[in-house]
RNA sequence: GCCGAAGUAACUCAGUGGUAGAGUAGCUCUUUCGUAAAGAGCAAGUCGUGGGUUCAAGUCCCACCUUCGGCUCCA
């Protein structure tokens, strides 16, 4: 059985292999590093003035397997810092490592396989020679050295490799089938979104069939989040500038915002980015008492973010987007509690729809650069302490990620991987120390006096927009009956049955199911093909035999054996399902 | 924004310097069909945009726009 651990060291050392033909190939190449990675590895290459292309993929793969061949091992060799700068002498990245490395007294280890040696700490096959062979080069892609885009952005070729031909076969299937799963295309086949040239990059318009989905989400977030104790509202799109400057996202995020609009009262109004400021002035509206806490407030609320445009994605990173948000206002004694319900929360809305596979990220400030993040120490330490808290009240798995804190506090997000393997943040959520008091948020307390109130932020169902590219991916396009744009479709086989299928038609449609009726011209099998591939999860065909014996047959989608029934019991029987949503 | 690639009809794609093509969708007519594509015809493209090279550009060159694979970023 091969562990993954083997994986690892077999996708390292194929790095070795892509780094040893590329500089045979392009002797003027400067290797950086080349780590495994959870599917493959990939080497980072400065090709100075050399340009390399996907094109340029079976030229290096052929070299990988000639130089394979005299690969026994990999050799290690212990080096001194002097020699191994001698080694590296040309190469100022490596000469980079070295001299880091050698700082915290590192034993520097060079690795030498055939005649090409590469400063390396291990991890490697045995034998190469025999072991290195099942790989394909799959992209190549700029990177910014050591990850900063201060840096220089070099190459970096991603291949992978695989024990056994079967297994890079199969690897290489599903990321075929990956692609008719992907949110874009499923998308644009099922007519649910579109984006315009005319309109903008990012901005998503909504089609009839999408947007039923994004008001069968929003109304049941409504219903959901009137039950669990929140309070509706509705904010403005635009504000004035003087919101962020005291929320300090002004001067940390305005090139991520859309360029204010100057008016002639002197004002700049900018478009919002985040709905926070807005509910904290609502809180704000008039004089609170402890007895209103935990005050919970909630919108779908429509934000803007000038986004990169090399950084925009389908609907899964767009510039326009309505957030399932919330602020809640509560005491320092109830946060936790509140914390852990919005965890909770979570666990519900997912749990309904089926999905399993998420995660916490803990999300902290990077102790070398804390400059970059606002508040006192108390605050971050209070913060972190209480989420921790909360997150141990809730059996969910959780990673640690330094540096990715937001600039007034740590954050939880929310992790999910969808069918086709990709991992979305969708959902960010924090218990906030800072924004209080910048806003001078109070409520009094029992003893008359004024305090400042935690507040939660918390978006479980993320944006509309990101969303619903997870869900079309995570069900391939197959919604359940309450998503599904178009429930039921009747087909009646010939133009006799028309009367019969308006009939029906009247029925159901009067009984609230989203059903169309196709009595168009045109073969019974064509429309049964077109239903299938538009997954309308039920298909109603009607010919002579049904109208004689006042019948239905009922097409499940996927599913090839009919059913018989009347309209009631199929009207009952799709309400039922519809209902399924509440689990 | 950065590195790399791509952009031809509504969609999927063919077209390597010499008169813009196919399938699907659409429209018209015929067909009225029993569980994943009935037949014929019609219409549809400033070949992403703008420059340039050439007798001649979808094709070669430059710039820009958009999309895709990544990087960086994501309140």
């Amino acid at each position: 059985m091969k562990d993954d651990n083997y994986l690892k060291h077999l996708r390292h050392s194929t790095s070795h292999l892509l780094a040893a033909a590329v500089v045979e190939l392009y002797p003027d190449a400067k290797l950086t590093l080349g780590p495994a990675i959870e599917e493959g590895f990939y080497y980072d290459i400065d090709f100075g003035n050399d340009k390399i292309s996907e094109e340029d993929f079976s030229k290096i793969e052929q070299k990988m397997h000639e130089l394979v061949k005299s690969w026994k091992e990999f050799e290690k060799h212990d080096v001194s810092k002097s020699d191994a700068l001698k080694e590296f002498k040309g190469n100022k990245y490596k000469i980079e490592l070295i001299e880091e490395h050698s700082q915290d007294d590192h034993q520097l280890t060079v690795y030498e396989s055939g005649s090409f040696r590469d400063l390396c700490r291990g991890g490697h096959v045995d034998k190469p020679s025999e072991e290195l062979k099942h790989f394909k080069l799959l992209s190549v892609a700029g990177a910014y050295w050591r990850g900063s885009e201060k840096n220089k952005m070099i190459t970096r070729i991603y291949g992978t490799i695989f024990p056994t031909q079967k297994e890079l076969d199969e690897y290489l299937k599903n990321l075929e089938l990956a692609k008719l799963h992907d949110h874009r295309k499923l998308g644009k086949e099922l007519q649910l979104f579109a984006v315009s040239d005319e309109v903008g990059q990012g901005l998503i318009l909504w089609l009839p069939k999408g947007n039923i989905i994004k008001e069968e989400i929003e109304n049941w977030a409504k219903d959901t989040e009137k039950a669990w104790g929140y309070q509706r509202v509705t904010t403005p799109n635009i504000t004035k500038s003087g919101l962020y400057y005291t929320s300090g996202h002004l001067p940390y995020y305005q090139k991520d915002m859309y360029p204010p609009m100057k008016l002639d009262d002197g004002e700049e109004y900018f478009l919002k980015p985040m709905n926070c400021p807005h509910h904290h002035m609502i809180y704000k509206a008039r004089p609170r008492s402890y007895k209103e806490l935990p005050l919970r407030l909630a919108e779908y609320g429509t934000c803007y973010r000038y986004e990169a445009s090399g950084e925009l994605f389908g609907l899964m990173r767009v510039r326009g987007f309505a957030q399932n948000d919330s602020h809640i206002y509560c005491t320092q004694e109830q946060a936790v509690n509140e914390f852990v319900q919005v965890m909770k929360l979570h666990e519900y809305y997912y749990k309904s729809l089926g999905i399993k596979d998420y995660y916490l990220e803990l999300a902290l400030r990077d102790p070398e650069n804390k400059k970059k993040y606002h508040g006192n120490e108390e605050m971050w330490v209070l913060a972190e302490k209480l989420m921790r808290e909360a997150v141990k009240r809730v059996d969910i798995p959780m990673v640690e990620k330094t540096g990715s804190a937001a600039f007034y506090g740590p954050k939880i997000d929310f992790i999910i991987k969808s069918s086709i393997g990709r991992e979305f943040a969708i959902s960010t959520n924090q218990i906030d120390l800072f924004m209080g008091d910048r806003f001078g948020l109070k409520y009094t307390d029992k003893d008359g006096t004024e305090k400042t109130p935690v507040i939660i932020h918390r978006a479980p169902l993320g944006s509309h927009e990101r969303f619903i590219g997870f869900l079309i991916e995570h069900f391939a396009g197959v919604f359940p009956m309450w998503l599904a744009p178009v429930q039921a479709v009747i087909i009646p086989i010939s133009d006799e049955q028309q009367g019969y299928a308006a009939t029906i038609y009247e029925k159901m449609n009067a009984a609230n199911i989203r059903v169309e009726n196709w009595d168009e011209s045109g073969s019974m099998q064509k429309k049964i093909r077109s239903a299938e591939k538009q997954k309308i999860p039920c298909m109603i065909i009607i010919g002579k035999k049904e109208v004689d014996e006042k019948t239905l047959s009922v097409r499940s989608r996927g599913n090839k054996d009919n059913t018989t029934s009347t309209v009631d019991e199929m009207v009952d029987s799709i309400k039922a399902s519809i209902s399924e949503r509440q689990l």
